[in-house]
DNA sequence: CCCATGACCACAA
DNA sequence: ATTGTGGCCATGG
């Protein structure tokens, strides 16, 4: 199946604007897109995100809490610690570090 | 169309 | 802080 303008493919253009070294949440990427609420569908997306083309930043899209919940839905449990770690993203007990400081709001930073 | 599922979020106790 | 519950809505059977 081919994720053309579907919602997926929606959020995929939002993760990956995600800069390098930052995070966001489903929540903000969910309102970013005019679903507030409706944070779920990212997660959901995020899940099918294996199966698009293009290489999908998914480590960089955390929850509200800065916590790694689908970490693993990931090839190896900890892939998405290390991708974070690789960022300079600092990662202990699933959750990270300053994650308000480095948390990259799509509503705020692309707002346009 | 109805039902179940889901990498969430907000609120109440 | 932890637990439970409802809501959100796209996707698939």
């Amino acid at each position: 199946m081919k994720a053309d303008d579907s919602f997926f493919q929606r959020v995929f253009e939002v993760v990956k604007q995600i800069p390098h070294g930052r995070v966001t949440s489903y929540g903000a990427i969910a309102e970013y897109l005019g679903m507030k609420g409706s944070s779920r569908m990212v997660g959901w997306a995020m899940n099918a995100s294996h199966t698009a083309d293009d290489n999908i930043p998914a480590h960089r899209v955390v929850n509200r809490n800065g916590d790694l919940t689908g970490k693993f839905h990931f090839a190896s449990p900890t892939l998405m610690e290390e991708l974070l770690l690789s960022e300079g993203i600092k990662v202990v007990d699933d959750r990270i570090i300053d994650f308000k400081n480095i948390y990259w709001n799509p509503n705020i930073e692309i707002a346009q």
